[in-house]
DNA sequence: CGGGTTTTTGAACGCACTCAAGTGAAGTGG
DNA sequence: CCACTTCACTTGAGTGCGTTCAAAAACCCG
């Protein structure tokens, strides 16, 4: 295999502290600290010994640049879009820390979407060639990796189903997967802050921005959320539960 | 590996006569009468060795139903549906032959959609235990499974972000899709039969039959498509795809 | 031919959009 | 430190697109 495309500060290992995070990680036990008390490690012991910060704002990578590695974030939170058929960007997902990045582009070997960051974060490149030669060494890495592109197929699946809904479940849902995906990460599921901009939520559902906002008002007046700026606070999570549920008259 | 989970009826492999289809599919030379032309073949020569005959609205699989194993379309036409959050079925997607269906599987174990036959239809069966294998011995398969996965992602990242435009693009995106899709496989791109109803192509686009039924006369009016009852042709290709990528105003 | 399904066509309604104005908080420079 | 700018968000009013409701037409299959 040709590591040569491989930008030179990609191989340069880094030493990854651990992260509450990690155990959330597709190749947890293959990265260099986390695997380390195995002394020798396996052969691919240094898999995610790679770093990158960014700063709020920054791209981490751009639509058609060659797929050189996957990402997982590590801290903070992303953005993915894409542009639409008139060139408009569309967000297609918000990554949070423990996220794979970089799946969209495995098929055609160039990334499909761009992705910045919504505020300083740290992810961890996974050169995609030494993954590969990682995956066909570990039958349990392989079944992860299949398990999370397949939950990523399950996910969209759902997003599409819901973006005919009325606006009222499609934002309820929205506020919910948050919650959820929190939750799966061992924080508060009614308490956390939304790092997007409203006109950010309104794109990813496919909402104007002023109908975000005029349902998180009528949410907020409901007494089912409180929101300061993007501190959210989930007050009553079953009622937006069940206004997804609720039968249609 | 367990293969006791498999039912006898996979496990009995028949000949499967070469398909027109068959360079398409992504076990294909792992497949018995495809890699015959080798004697001995591999450790998977019998990999898709089994078929299953489909009659029209006749079932191929449940949600729920635990993974056995992946298919590829031979022959025929599928629809693959999902519950909404009322239970109310959603078309997901539309097979034909080639498709590769079930890796929305992988993720939980079991089924998240439902599939039916939208005619008569054939289906290769790959065993999943089995499958898992042939990955293992080759990169070639592997290399060719993640890409089939991630081009899955991307396709439903583009309908995502087709989901709230304007009908009409809607609509013409729909017919230039399929018409790519009979183009990828040697078949005429403008002259083709819709198998789907048009409530099935409504729920597909998240649009009213009425819509759908609508906006297809205007095409016909309009010159750009003839339609006799589900045979259609594309008259004027290029005004579907301009409908796309007009600029709004 | 007759019953049921699929498709077409018409009319009126309602949801979410656009347009527009205003508020508020954060950042910038004198 | 305070005017000024800028950006994010809120709120209001009116409109248009795709919906629902309704009925008729066309088609399929026995």
């Amino acid at each position: 295999m040709n590591h040569m495309s491989i930008p030179r500060v990609l191989r340069t290992p880094v030493p990854v502290p651990q992260s509450a995070h990690c155990p959330r990680c597709i190749v947890r036990d293959a990265c260099a600290p986390a695997g380390a008390d195995a002394s020798g490690a396996g052969a691919f012991d240094v898999l995610a010994g790679y770093r990158r910060r960014l700063e709020r704002d920054e791209t981490l990578l751009r639509r058609a640049q060659p797929l050189v590695a996957l990402y997982v974030v590590r801290l903070g939170h992303l953005k993915a879009t894409r542009p639409d058929r008139h060139g408009q960007p569309h967000v297609t997902a918000f990554h949070m820390a423990g996220d794979l990045i970089g799946l969209d582009a495995i098929c055609a070997g160039h990334h499909a979407c761009t992705v910045v960051a919504l505020e300083d974060s740290e992810v961890c490149a996974i050169p995609y060639p030494e993954f590969q030669d990682a995956l066909r060494a570990s039958s349990q890495l392989m079944q992860r990796f299949h398990c999370a592109m397949s939950h990523e197929i399950v996910r969209e699946q759902a997003a599409l189903i819901q973006a005919n809904t009325p606006a009222a479940e499609r934002l309820a849902g929205f506020l919910l997967s948050l919650s959820a995906r929190y939750a799966e990460r061992g924080l508060s599921p009614n308490r956390f802050r939304l790092h997007m901009s409203r006109a950010d939520i309104g794109n990813h559902l496919g909402l104007a921005l002023e109908s975000v906002s005029r349902l998180l008002t009528r949410f907020r007046d409901l007494g089912w959320i409180e929101l300061d700026k993007r501190e959210l606070v989930l007050r009553d999570p079953d009622k937006l539960e069940a206004l997804l549920t609720a039968v249609p008259a």
